[in-house]
DNA sequence: TATTGTTATACTCTATAACTATA
DNA sequence: TATAGTTATAGAGTATAACAATA
């Protein structure tokens, strides 16, 4: 490949190609009540309870404060609970409620279908392909 | 593949490593003093001038009013400029200022540089699926 | 004294409603 | 009358600074 030539590399391509499908599954599928910061937390607590809210605070790259008012919404909502940690009084703990894991699990189940009906368009050769770029994707995350 | 049994398909696999991908790239390579929606119409500038306002808005998926200020605040960042429609009084076009376009073909070099340095510790084999993903995931955009 | 969380306050982005100007 | 854009105002999310409680 000559890059100077084309301007883009290939994971230039790839890049673009990522980006522009995570915009659509991002805004295809909202759907939800929820907000995407909102969600994005609720579903670290479904995933990870319980936690603290600093710990959301560092995954979610906001600041405590920020992440204590997000906390209070979901509190609000009926999504998740807030506990103190018995062992630390400092500390607090964050779960998810029935409903709150009842909601992750909807949107997912949405989010799942949008993509599941284009994949189906595709030949067994290409999904083949997209398997196997799935483990790659995963590389390249983690490197 | 047996779905019941594993919880999850391949499309849902391959869902999640994108949206963790493309979360990456954004955070790992925010790196510009604008906002990620302000970048966002500025690229949108860059690529499609001269372009309107409301076209802006549509592609954006705001309000008039919103993109309004988001408009007004790249001019004010010297980005682009605002000027009125010759052929028709009721319209605005807004181009990208020298400035503007640098900001963003740099914005772009760093991204890829994020990216194709992990891409680089690939083989040439996962590098070749991944450019034949690249090509199937635009389809699965267009479906 | 360090850690965890919270409150107070301000800025950015977005929205809805109402207005202006041109076609 | 319809279209393109703007102004006014309000809500959600985030940040920094200051504070409280516990280890």
């Amino acid at each position: 490949m000559d890059e100077a030539r084309h301007g883009t590399s290939e994971s230039t391509e790839l890049r673009l190609a990522i980006m522009r499908l995570s915009r659509l599954l991002r805004l295809e599928t909202a759907a939800t009540d929820l907000s995407a910061s909102r969600y994005a937390v609720l579903r670290w607590v479904v995933t990870s309870a319980p936690i603290s809210p600093g710990r959301l605070a560092e995954l979610e790259r906001v600041t405590p404060p920020s992440m204590n008012r997000t906390v209070n919404c979901l509190v609000e909502e009926g999504l998740v609970t807030r506990e103190d940690d018995p062992a630390d009084g400092r500390k607090v703990l964050v779960r998810p409620t029935d409903r709150g894991i009842a909601v992750v699990a909807d949107t997912q189940r949405r989010r799942d279908a949008w993509l599941a009906g284009r994949y189906a368009t595709l030949t067994d050769e290409e999904q083949a392909v997209l398997a196997r770029a799935t483990e790659i994707l995963g590389k390249l995350a983690d490197a």
